[in-house]
DNA sequence: AATATTTTTTAGACTAATCTAAACTTTTAT
DNA sequence: ATAAAAGTTTAGATTAGTCTAAAAAATATT
């Protein structure tokens, strides 16, 4: 069984190499766990004895599928507790992020399988992101930056990128939430920033904004 | 802050204490926690210092009017989650403890709040014990152990006493649940046995077994 | 290709929670 | 009232996770 830090720590190692696609260095990794470099370093050696991932010295760490498998359990209780705060609870989709984060390290696997039942098996999270099933499975669907788009293009908002709260409380906002219809009425060629119809509401974005909107179709 | 860890002990020196109402020794506590001595003697000492007791050595702890506090909003979300696990998820309400246990630690005020508001504001829980509000306030009900009661005597089912598995197994399987309505068929003196309707089902029970159900009205 | 810079690892120390063994108090029994 | 037993505390060690400072390796620069 894995601590606490030790999942955490594997889930960034999930995260940072695009589920398992690339290696993670030393530093990313302490930098997202808001640790130092030693600190990374010594968890690297733990992770890798117990052979959730693989590491050459100096040359960053790679995810076994023994490491994804643990991962994808984490974030599968992570994205059915936001669903449930959300869909439930009555929290506001940019408010879930830190109590799941706590409630995704509750170890039962009765009780996730109860949860996911409750929730009707649901397939995306409130971000839109895809919750793994109960082997570990996620059903991918191909997701496009909005800002990659031209003037015409309509779709559905599928996710949104960045997690940090200011964004997600502006995207709120503006009514930018996954599952929501969008539409690109004009694109300003200089700046790549954008008008859009959300929900037949026109807004205008700055491209730091339409990186982070997701969508597909 | 608290930790887990004295959080759980803190916990036990409510139980221990009967909500307060004596001293607790550190081998009592000790034996609780699954720890030893020494461990219990340095928790001690460390919540002493926190002033959520006061200790005097050799003659055991005594819990502050701040540790009571927050010793009960812990159990205010244990069993504001246990009522979920069994009216939302659908748990057998003598398998929600373990989880419970885990599920008390999870640190949002707003995400208690929103669960006793998901549940109705229950008053007690699956084991029919009382659910302190969100002040800390419980209502308490007078619960008499049936063994101390005669034939004739009728009530309800208002809490099990003991909190052994294999004890709550067998009461649910003869429909002894807290909320049920209860009546006292016949006592044989000798033994303390007793001949019981439990929701129109006849059973007989041990001395044990009576004991540990408690019931009011 | 040699040196400077950046990144990573190692060494050694610290805190929280635990343990064993020894020392010390209190209680019980003779 | 004193010795034995029981209970409690202290001392010193251990493990997980963290840190700083120094050493080592890889990468970039001239």
């Amino acid at each position: 069984m894995l601590s606490l830090t030790e999942e955490n720590y594997l889930k960034a190692i999930y995260h940072l190499s695009d589920g398992g696609s690339k290696a993670v260095l030393t530093n990313e990794l302490a930098e997202a766990m808001n640790t130092k470099a030693a600190s990374a370093t010594d968890m690297i050696k733990k992770l890798a004895a117990k052979e959730f991932i693989s590491y050459e010295k100096y040359y960053g760490v790679n995810i076994t599928s023994k490491g994804k498998a643990e991962a994808l359990m984490v974030i599968r209780k992570h994205r059915l507790w936001e669903t449930f705060l959300v869909e439930k609870l009555g929290f506001n989709w940019d408010e879930v992020h830190e109590v799941a984060e706590q409630l995704e390290h509750i170890n039962s696997s009765r009780l996730i399988e109860k949860l996911d039942e409750f929730l009707g098996y649901p397939k995306v999270d409130p971000h839109g992101d895809p919750i793994p099933d109960s082997k570990g499975k996620i059903k991918v669907q191909p997701q496009i930056p909005l800002d990659q788009l031209k003037k015409g293009y309509h779709g559905k908002i599928a996710a949104v990128k960045d997690s940090d709260s200011n964004l997600l409380k502006y995207l709120d906002k503006i009514g930018a939430k996954p599952g929501t219809k969008i539409k690109i009425l004009g694109k300003e060629e200089y700046d790549d920033s954008m008008e859009v119809l959300i929900d037949d509401h026109r807004v205008f974005i700055s491209k730091e904004v339409s990186q982070n909107i997701l969508v597909s179709e």
